[in-house]
Order: structure tokens, then sequence, then C-alpha cells
DNA sequence: TTGCTCCTCACGTCACGTGAGGTGGC
DNA sequence: TTGCTCCTCACGTCACGTGAGGTGGC
């Protein structure tokens, strides 16, 4: 009596793939993927060799994305769904490890990345070779430019501001200024902080237009 | 009437793959990679085909390695090496950008990480389904457990614990403890936050053994 | 003369994305 | 009957790692 009433053995409402994936948000081509290597392997394909899949199915499905989630790869997932393999307690330990070395690193390379726009930000169109000597000089050499180095670049600027016209000269001022203004106060002093590392003292204060 | 008088021609002390490698911590196959890609061609090559780098290349070697410290793909570094492609500013800007979302992006991570382990280390081994099954219910669903699931597991663990001897019990106490000595007092704390958040009111309290 | 270094294929990694070319389902 | 969905290859991604099999350099 009921519309398209299902196969009534266990309750089987058979899921295509293309539903499956509108309804999780996980791609038709992950799922073709996480069927090929045996992870999530539907219960049934129909007649014509279209994948099935059950509301196991789905919830397999579920306990994988949550998994993914967490960093684990798929073969650690499947080790996991399956319980093979070590402790998941251990795993996701493991994973908190990783994570927290990750954020470290960025938190680092961001406080590098400020540091360097920062100078860059103090410079007038700094040519290419310039721009990236100064980095080479902030990154790999792990020191301050040399004050040599840090004359030429000066001296370099100073002609390239001298060959600016003054409209030219405000609309570079206008740019920075939107830079700033999309930085909270918080970049804003490390950003001060990392030029200050890089540049001889009494080279802090921005040249205000 | 030196030793080993290289050519006299604008000084070009030729650097072996294996030294240049060896000086740089960059990888032998990195270096060949380098080549494939046209990012990093070796000056010349001598009679058998051996690459030969020169001081130049020595330089180049060094931006590029400061620019994909920056998370720039090679693609990127090549384009600003070679001084095509956008303003590196920018780029790095960008590079900023997405270093700060993946900082966000990782610390949401630990703090759930260590809100389900906050809440694992309140269980006592529970069983994969059910270990896979808090994780799902914190993480996929973004919701807390349901009461009746909630009491499923209780029953279930109070089992598991009936079971073990006073010496399992004893392991698993110095488990916990050896565990919990790892974290900080910060960690520790948001771990409590975690586990309040997946279990009802009153559920906060550590089982001490 | 013996290692040591170097060479070029060429496949593997990891989790899929992206067509190509074709057939059934609603 | 017309789209829409689904199918299976199979190459591409990204930056190399890792042998295989072989030849010159010190």
């Amino acid at each position: 009596m009921n519309t398209e009433a299902a196969g009534r053995a266990g309750s089987e409402p058979r899921w295509r793939i293309g539903q499956l994936a509108e309804a999780t948000g996980v791609s038709v081509r992950s799922l073709r993927h996480y069927d090929r290597i045996g992870l999530l392997v539907p219960s049934g394909r129909n007649a014509v060799g279209h994948r099935r899949y059950t509301d196991p199915d789905v919830r397999r499905l579920h306990q994988l994305v949550a998994l993914r989630g967490f960093g684990l790869s798929l073969a650690e997932v499947g080790r996991v769904l399956d319980g093979t393999g070590a402790d998941p307690r251990e795993l996701l330990r493991q994973q908190l490890d990783q994570v927290e070395q990750r954020i470290v690193v960025a938190q680092r390379l961001r406080h590098t990345l400020l540091g360097v726009l920062g100078a860059l930000d103090d410079t007038v169109e700094p040519s290419l070779p310039q721009l990236v000597e100064l980095i080479e000089g902030m990154t790999a050499m792990q020191r301050p430019l040399t004050p040599e180095q840090l004359e030429q670049m000066v001296e370099e600027r100073r002609q390239a501001m001298a060959e600016l016209s003054p409209d030219e000269l405000a609309e570079l001022a206008r740019q920075r200024q939107r830079y700033a203004d999309q930085l909270s106060a918080e970049e804003l002093a490390e950003m001060r902080r990392g030029r200050a590392a890089l540049l001889p003292p009494g080279w802090g204060q921005p040249t205000s237009a």
C-alpha cells in the first residue's frame, strides 16, 4: 500500500551513490575510491552494476568521515573500523602530538612571514633580486642583513622613490594603508617586532609618506 | 702552483651534486628533480654527464629553499626567481592568510581531540564499536550523545569493569596516570571542557579508581 | 683494482580530480 | 524519447623516495 514499498527484509532502504554523496558531502569519486580500496564496499549492486548502499554502509561512512577528520590516513581508518591494528586511543594521541607540532611550525612560519612583510612594507617596490635577497637573508641565513647590504638596498630604494610621480606615491600609500587595515593590532605589533629583528636599530619607524 | 687550480675564468669552483646536497641539506633526488623541471638547471655537465653547479647556481638554490620554506609551490618559486608572475609580496600575503587558516583549523582539531581523549580516558577500555560511536557522536553529528546511547555505553563499561582483575584495574589506572602526566595543566583543563561538552551534566568527575 | 659517486629510467606515494567513452534508469 | 545518473578505465596532481641496472671518477 505504501509508496515504493522497499524490500521488507531487515529494512534495506538502499542508497544510490549520488544520493549518498549529496547527503554526506563526500564526493562520488571518493565513495568509488573507498570502494576500490576496500574501505567502504557497498553491500550490493543492482542488475547493471550500480552501487547500492545500505544503512549500515551509511553508518560506516559516517564513522569513516569522523576518523578521517582527525587526520588518520585511510589505511588507519580502515584498521580502526575493522578492529585490527593498534589501540585507537594511541592513534588519537599521536594525532594530537602531530597537530600540536603543526601548530608550532605554522606559528613560527607566520611570525617569519609577518617579519618579512613588515620589512617589505617599509620599502618602495624593491626589485625582485632585492626582495629575494631579503627573504634569503631573513630565513636561510638566520641573521639580519649586514649594514652594507642594507645600505645598498636603501640607496636603490631612494632612487626608485625619486623616480615616482606624486600620483604613484599616493597610490603606494593607499595600497599600504589598505593592507594595514586588514591586519589586527596584534599582527601589526608582530610585524614591527619582526622588522626590528631584521633591520638595525633606528629603522623601526615607518616612513609615513 | 695551487692545489687543484680550477678554471680561472670568472671563478667557477664547481660543485658536484653530492657535495651540494651535503652542504645544503637538500637531497640529491630533489636537486635532480629541480633540474628536470627546469627550476635549478646546473650551469654545466662534465664529460660523462655529471652535473656541475657554479656559485650562482648555489645562490639560486639558497633562494629556492627560502621561498619553498614559505610554503610556495615549486612553480611559484620558479616564477618569483625568474621575475615572472605576480608581485611576490602578494604571494607572501596569501601565504600568511593560508598559514593563519591552517592554525585555526589545527587548533580546532586539537580541541576536539582533547575532548575525545578526555572522554575516552573516563571509560574503561571501551569496545571498538563504542569508541567509534563516541568519535562519531562528537564530530560527524556535531552534538552530544543521547542519554540512551550514553546509558548503553555506561552499562557496557560496567560489565567490562566487573570482568577485570584487580591487577588489570591497577594497570589501567597506571596507564591513565602516565598519560595525564604527559599533559600540561592547560591541556588537562581543555580536556575537561571537551568532556563536559560531550557528556550530560554531572558526568564531569573522573571516576578516581 | 676497489669502492664511491654519479647517471637515467620508472614505479610508488596519497587521496582523490578530471575527462573519455559508453550504457541503463526514471 | 530525452536527460540524468551511473559505470569503468586511465592519466594527472605534488614533490619527491626508492630501487633497478649500469658506467665513470678518485
